[in-house]
DNA sequence: TCTCAAGAAAGTGCATGCAATTGCTATGCC
DNA sequence: GGCATAGCAATTGCATGCACTTTCTTGAGA
C-alpha cells in the first residue's frame, strides 16, 4: 500500500469511504440524484475502484445510494412519500424511546437529562440557533441510549441519519426554538416522573411537529438532477 | 464473463451472493460464529473473491455478518441481550403495524385478511403446522403491507428476518397453534372494527408471547464456534 | 429537420495478482 | 516443561486489467 493515511488509521480504506461519502451524504453535500461515478470517486481519494465499489455496495445496503446494475450508482432519490413514512416511522421510534426512557433510565441518566435540558434553555434566550442544534441532537440521542435497546437504538439512530438532509434548517422558522424547548420540556418532565405513556405521546409529537416544520424546507429541496460539482477535499483521515 | 448462469439473472452476482448466503443466515443453515472464508465461498459459488467480498460487506452493513479488519467474516453472532431487544423491537414495529392497519387498510385488503384468516382456521384443526407456518409468514405479511408506509414496512421486514433463525421451532410448543390464531384473530377484529388501540395492543401482545414461546428454544440454539461444514450447493440461480 | 443505426467512448462487473497482516508452528532459551 | 520468538503458511486488502454493457456521437436516409 502506499503509505499510510494518517497516523490513526480508523478500520479499513473501505470503512473510511463508507464514512467519507455517507458524512457528505448525510450532510446534503452530495445531493439526492447526483451521480457517483466510480472513477472520479477512486481518484478524489486516490485509491483504486475496488474499495469505491465495496463503499458504494455497503452505502447501497444502508439505503443512502441507489445502485443501477451496469448504470453506475447514485445518491439515493427520496420519494416525498417516502420521506413521510420516514418521518412518521420517526415519530413512532422517539415515542418509544422517550416511553423506554420513562421506564428504563437510570437515575444518573434522568440527573444528565435534566441538567442538560436545563442548561439549553439559556440558548433559547439567546437565540443561539447553531448551538441550541448541537444540544438538540444530544438531547435526542440521550433519548435513543436511555431506552436501552440496543436494537431499538440503531433503528432509530438510522432512521435519523437519513432524515437530516431534509432537517437542517427547522430552528430558523420564527419562534421554533422556544417551542422546541418546551416540546423537550414536556418530555423531560414526563420521563422524571415515570409517566411513561405521557412521554411516549409528547415525544411522538414533538417529532410530528418537527416533520412539518422540516417539511416546510424539504419542499423544492428535491432536485431532479445532479447540482455543481462537489468540491470535496480527497482525504480519507478526518471523519 | 464465462457463460451466463441461468436463463433469467436476477440482478448482478453480488445481489445473488448477498441473497444467497443471506438467505442461508437468516434460514440458519449457516450458524452465530461461523468462518466466512472468502476463498471457499468464491471457489463454492464458482465466482472470483471480489464478488464475494463485495457481497461480505453489503451483509455486515446489514448486520448479517460481522467483519473483522484483517481477520475474516463471521456469521453475526446474536447475544441474548441483543435478541431480547430485537423481540422487544418487533412487538413494537408490529404493534405500529397493525395499528396503521387498522386506520388505513383499504376495503380490499380487510376483506383479503379476514378471509385468509378464515381460512387458516382449517390449518389449526388439522394440526398443520407446516402449512399454518406459511399461512402465520402471509399474515404478518399483510399486516406490515397494510400500514401503508414503506418505511415502518422496511424496518419491520428486515427486523423479522433477522429473527427468523430464532423463531423456527415456535409452533412446535403444545397449543401454540389454537393460540396463535386466537391472538390473530383479536388482531384481525380489532383492524376490521377501527379500533387502531386494540389492534396495536393486540399485535404487540402477539409478538411478546410469540418472543417468549421462540426464546425456550433459542436458548442453547446459539452456538460458540461453528458446527458441521455447509453443504450448500454452488448455484447462484435459484432463490 | 428529424429519425435511426452503427460505431466509438465511457463506465461498470468481475478476475487475477501482489503486498501486508494475522496466526500457527517450530525452535531455542530459561 | 514453559515461554518467547523467528519463520512460514494462510488469508485479507487493494490495485490493475480486460470483457461486457450502456450511452454518446456521428452520419446517412427519409
Amino acid at each position: 500500500m502506499s503509505g499510510k493515511r494518517s497516523l490513526v488509521r480508523l478500520g479499513t480504506t473501505v470503512d473510511q469511504m463508507v464514512r467519507a461519502i455517507g458524512d457528505r451524504i448525510v450532510t446534503g453535500v452530495l445531493r439526492p440524484g447526483e451521480k457517483l461515478d466510480e472513477t472520479s470517486l477512486a481518484a478524489r481519494f486516490e485509491v483504486s475502484r475496488t474499495p469505491v465499489r465495496e463503499a458504494l455496495g455497503q452505502l447501497s445496503a444502508m439505503g443512502l445510494v441507489e445502485r443501477r446494475p451496469n448504470r453506475g450508482a447514485i445518491v439515493a432519490v427520496v420519494t416525498q412519500e417516502y420521506l413521510t413514512s420516514m418521518f412518521e416511522s420517526m415519530a413512532e421510534l422517539e415515542g418509544i424511546c422517550a416511553r423506554f426512557c420513562a421506564e428504563r433510565m437510570t437515575v444518573s441518566e434522568r440527573r444528565a437529562l435534566e441538567a442538560e435540558h436545563e442548561a439549553s434553555a439559556r440558548l433559547v434566550r439567546l437565540g443561539a440557533e447553531e448551538d441550541y442544534e448541537y444540544f438538540n441532537t444530544e438531547f435526542h440521542s440521550r433519548l435513543y441510549r436511555g431506552a436501552h435497546s440496543t436494537h431499538i437504538y440503531e433503528l432509530t439512530a438510522t432512521t435519523r441519519s437519513r432524515l437530516a438532509p431534509f432537517r437542517r434548517a427547522q430552528f430558523r422558522l420564527a419562534g421554533r426554538l422556544a417551542k422546541s424547548w418546551q416540546e423537550h420540556d414536556a418530555i423531560v418532565t414526563a420521563i422524571l416522573r415515570g409517566d411513561s405513556a405521557a412521554a411516549g405521546a409528547a415525544a411522538k409529537d414533538h417529532v410530528a411537529i418537527v416533520s412539518v416544520a422540516s417539511a416546510v424546507f424539504a419542499v423544492g429541496e428535491q432536485p431532479s438532477g445532479p447540482r455543481a460539482a462537489t468540491p470535496f477535499a480527497a482525504t480519507l483521515s478526518g471523519k
